[in-house]
DNA sequence: CTAATGACCATTA
DNA sequence: ATAATGGCCATTA
C-alpha cells in the first residue's frame, strides 16, 4: 500500500483553508491514476487525514465516505466558501509546490 | 491472471 | 449548462 501512503502524505501535507484536486495531487506523485488517487482515500479513509480537502478538478466535491453534507460543513469550517456543494478553485485551490 | 469497480479528467455533442 | 464517450491507474473479486 505504498500508493495510499502517497496520497496519505500529500493529503495531510495541504494547508488548512485550501483544497486540492485528484489531478494535481496525482500529477504530483507523476501518475495519471487520478481515480487510483481517490480509490485509495476511500479504501483507506483515513480520519486523521484532511481528506476533505481534496475535491474534484472543476471545484466540485466528489463522493465522500461519511455524507458529502459533511464534507462540505467541514471545508467551510475551515475556511473554504463551499457553495452547493461546489468550491472556487481559483481562490482556494493550493498548488503543490 | 482476467474482469469489474471507483471519492476522476478531458473532449465532444 | 448537461449528457455521453473514452482513457487513465490501483485495488478487489
Amino acid at each position: 500500500m505504498n500508493f495510499g501512503k502517497r496520497v496519505y502524505e500529500l493529503c495531510m501535507k495541504i494547508p488548512k483553508g485550501k483544497v486540492s484536486t485528484y489531478g494535481e495531487i496525482a500529477g504530483k506523485m507523476k501518475t495519471k491514476g487520478y481515480r487510483a488517487v481517490g480509490n485509495a482515500l476511500n479504501k483507506n479513509k483515513f480520519k486523521e487525514v484532511p481528506c476533505h480537502r481534496v475535491v474534484a478538478s472543476n471545484g466540485h466535491l466528489c463522493g465522500f465516505a461519511g455524507g458529502l453534507k459533511k464534507k462540505a460543513e467541514l471545508l467551510r469550517k475551515e475556511g473554504v466558501e463551499v457553495r452547493a456543494f461546489r468550491v472556487d478553485l481559483k481562490r482556494f485551490l493550493y498548488k503543490f509546490r
